[in-house]
DNA sequence: ATTGACCATGACGTAACGTAATAGTTTAGA
DNA sequence: TCTAAACTATTACGTTACGTCATGGTCAAT
């Protein structure tokens, strides 16, 4: 198929296709004599599931990265994108229901509040992009959960107190400077328990990137900070200044 | 209010309402004292509007052409705003359906063409944009179209007897040349048959927009095209150097 | 009196294309 | 067979609707 006929089926324009080729998120192969674009099934499948992702309101950058991910699955995809698109079904009744009210209220039949007024047009917290990280976003993350997922009961249950143990033991010492002996330390012991017990190496690349999720993802940040005020950001910095001293 | 309550209330940013207001979008009064931007009941309404106007997908441009129109209305921006959000609701649904098939599809439980895989996504053409503009897009049109509404049956008749014996004559030099003596004579008998007939002095500026739309609403163009094919194109170029020439 | 949360106005950045310019290719009709 | 219309490609600049600083004034509470 060449461009024109998939922007017709689409609905999408050719240049969005041309786009999509430019920041590689879907390149077709080329015709070897005039370097036509040719998208094959395949492409447009992977097409599909860029436009399902658009219609959620993922930015194009994000769904390169989903679709990338080593643990991406299609099954999961068609799931998340069920979701947002009943979320926004339900979104779309309530501005129904704020716009027939809306109509009455400029009639004088009913008062509304300013805010039942403006109820429906909050749609800034997609919840599904977090849910989408979760199940995608993180490389390092993705891989210890698939790990997770093999395990017994028992092995889960292991690994969630020694964590708890060691997050426990770091929170007595988050006040430390971060860069110091007891603190760094502390990383090396962490850096070691991960490695044990998460199914791979962890690069140290990947530890400070997990670092980097403590406190960038405000749910890490909570579920670590419940261990002690301020844990998250320490370790945070403690991590990444660990993970630079032993690249060097 | 001022611009953080406004902000809370609706789910959209500080940073929107400035460029709102930049843009001379929604200009809230200001503080005399400070300069503060204070939002009134009324800011809100208009708010309001803008926001379902912009859910709809308007552009900000068009969407201040439209509550800036004459003969704008509420009650009918309402009933717009229903019917776009009645046929965003159908299509989201048609997109579940669309996923739906497509994880069975996924499956091998049942095969896809791959027009039914991008079904739902075409959103482009919204039929919406050209209703909007009937109702409120053009102010010459809108003040004839009021002219007209507040005619009886027998006045009206006559005026679309009148109209339609005029296009007749006028589909007669439509292989002319648009400058040729012939067709400027023609286009001011028009000029002054849509002063007699509509409700106010065209001004020439008005005379060719009207021109204008002929070739750039479909709408209009197949309506006049009816009268002989290159009709619309025509009269665009023909009342646009009458109007030229006549300004001078 | 100071601090921290708020407001204002620039100015620049960005995402996801649209649009136009230029040039090579393919295809349908004379 | 030749030519014009209709595609294709790349490059480049434009656009919309804001986000994100930077800088500086204002207000409310301690």
């Amino acid at each position: 198929m060449n461009a024109k006929e998939v922007a017709k089926l689409t609905g999408i324009s050719v240049r969005t296709l041309h786009h999509y080729d430019a920041i590689n998120l879907l390149r077709p192969n080329r015709n070897k004599e005039n370097g036509y674009r040719e998208y094959s099934e395949e492409d447009m499948d992977k097409l599909q599931q860029i436009l399902f992702f658009r219609e959620c309101g993922f930015p194009l950058a994000k769904i390169q990265k989903l679709l990338n991910s080593s643990s991406f699955n299609r099954e999961e995809a068609f799931q998340l994108q069920k979701k947002y698109l009943l979320h926004e079904k339900k979104r779309i009744e309530t501005m129904l229901d704020t716009l027939n009210r809306s109509m009455k209220s400029m009639k004088g039949e009913i008062t509304m509040s300013l805010t039942e007024k403006f109820g429906g047009f909050d749609m800034n917290n997609n919840p599904y992009e977090e849910e989408a990280r979760r199940l995608w976003g993180d490389e390092a993350v993705d891989k210890s959960n698939a790990h997770i997922s093999s395990l017994t009961m028992e092995e889960k249950d292991s690994i969630a107190k020694g964590m708890d143990h060691l997050f426990t033991e770091l929170a007595t010492i988050r006040n430390e400077n971060p860069a110091s002996d007891t603190a760094q330390k502390a990383m090396e012991k962490m850096y070691r328990h991960f490695n044990k017990n998460f199914g791979y190496q962890y690069t140290l690349e990947a530890f400070a990137g997990v670092g980097q999720m403590y406190i960038t993802d405000i749910r890490f940040t909570e579920n670590v900070d419940q261990y002690g005020k301020g844990l998250s950001q320490f370790l945070a910095e403690a991590m990444k200044i660990y993970a630079d001293s032993q690249t060097e």
